[in-house]
DNA sequence: CGGGTGCCTTGACCCAGATCAAGAATTGCG
DNA sequence: CGCAATTCTTGATCTGGGTCAAGGCACCCG
């Protein structure tokens, strides 16, 4: 893997964006996306596409949040994904979308029409392999998600989300300023209970609690600055070696 | 897709089973792999890779039942994955293996050095579309079992592990015998728990009231009957169409 | 045949988190 | 600015499933 200095804002709208291959997009294939793309926006809680709906594109996400999930007639829902910029959204190769897709944030998607998409993978082999790559990072992150819902503790469960969320937010800011760190919850406190198979007040609960602990500290309702990370790292009952996520 | 006479024999070693992928294996590819390849055999129980292992191979289940597990310090486990004869073991591009696998029962597994493997997906693109397809598979399986997970009560669940079981079962041996079926379970109560976020205890209780309640028939301790699977689906709490699995 | 050793079942009790209910804080809009 | 409409917090109570404990059953092995 070669180290390429990476201009995220520039790459952004390419979903094969990684900074080893995001250097090849500077060649042919960049021009070739970019003949088939086109951008769209959507409000807070817009639906995007519903389970079952055809799908005739892929995205990734430029700015905004979205979400994936699955409902139960009886209106149980369970969130199974959350699609930060940079994010891949879509199926090479499906018709259907497996999930309800949400807008969290206002959204910005860039799409790509599926089938010229789908046609570019066929010819250009690195396109498929990286695609892979991100299904198998998506496919850990789901299966670390099905130990929170399973096996964790309220308490656990909302340091978890939130070490996730301030680890990705550090990433994307390249601020990596030491153990401190503060970021903006894209999510309503009933969309966090959806993600964690909580009820939202179980959620309000715990997070009062970790905030009367002094492990975090809220500025607001969303702002959560968190004074020490291991801390917090500490609470979700993890081992205290770094695993990746959502 | 050309559909192909499918034998399963003769292709459940080869990585890119699939009926209308197999035909291809009939060529260049499949010799490939003969060089490649050999078998190993596990005892039930037996460990095969601990997470954050390194792992030089690749496999496909030929026999048996392997489970994918994640591990919190304190002894709470969670399995996340089922591997079936047929499925697919490991994550070429990854040293590491990212959880604990175990033989659940006795195991034979068609393994691949995974750098030739590598080398030859490289070279082979439709190799890279099929594992992209299967990875795709398993993250809705994975999701799926987010749902079962975070929202559904301890019967919805053994309901839904049962039927997901029986689906399975049905698929691999091409008996669509209507809407009874039986089958052996592959899993102690222990693993069930495990898999589906519930203490032994009472994965044991719950598949008692589903006797009790006619919905499931016992022989023994693991042959479970099923006289209509329709009801089966029901109590899964699902909506009444198919959702693939495992 | 008798006593392990796993695995499973069932009962009694308890508690984390759900449910029900009442406001408080924040946001948006005429 | 004032009056909804959201969104969040907190309290009181209830309950599904966890925990602890006591056998039951099948199989193996000496």
């Amino acid at each position: 893997m070669n180290e390429i200095v990476f201009d995220h804002k520039e790459c952004g709208s390419c979903p094969i964006r990684h900074r080893s291959v995001c250097a090849r997009c500077e060649a042919d294939e960049l021009e070739e996306l970019d003949a088939i793309k086109y951008y769209r926006s959507y409000e807070a809680g817009q639906p995007i596409v519903w389970s079952g709906d055809r799908m005739d594109f892929v995205a990734s996400v430029v700015t905004g949040v979205a979400s994936l999930s699955q409902a139960m007639e009886d209106g149980r829902t369970q969130m199974v994904g959350l699609l930060l910029p940079s994010d891949f959204l879509g199926r090479p190769g499906r018709d259907a979308a497996p999930y309800d897709v949400v807008a969290v944030s206002n959204l910005t998607l860039c799409c790509f029409r599926r089938k010229p998409f789908e046609q570019m993978m066929i010819r250009t082999p690195h396109v498929a392999q990286r695609l892979l790559e991100m299904t198998l990072d998506e496919l850990d992150a789901a299966r670390e998600w099905m130990l929170i819902l399973g096996r964790k503790t309220a308490r656990e469960k909302i340091a978890s989300l939130l070490a996730i969320i301030a680890r990705r937010e550090a990433s994307l800011a390249l601020t990596t300023a030491g153990d401190g760190m503060d970021f903006e919850l894209p999510l309503t406190r009933e969309a966090m209970a959806d993600y964690l198979g909580l009820t939202l007040e179980t959620v309000s609960r715990q997070i009062s609690a970790l905030k009367r602990d002094g492990v975090i500290t809220l500025e607001g309702k969303r702002k959560v600055i968190i004074p020490d990370f291991d801390r917090l790292q500490i609470e979700t009952g993890d081992d205290n070696d770094g695993g990746l996520m959502v």
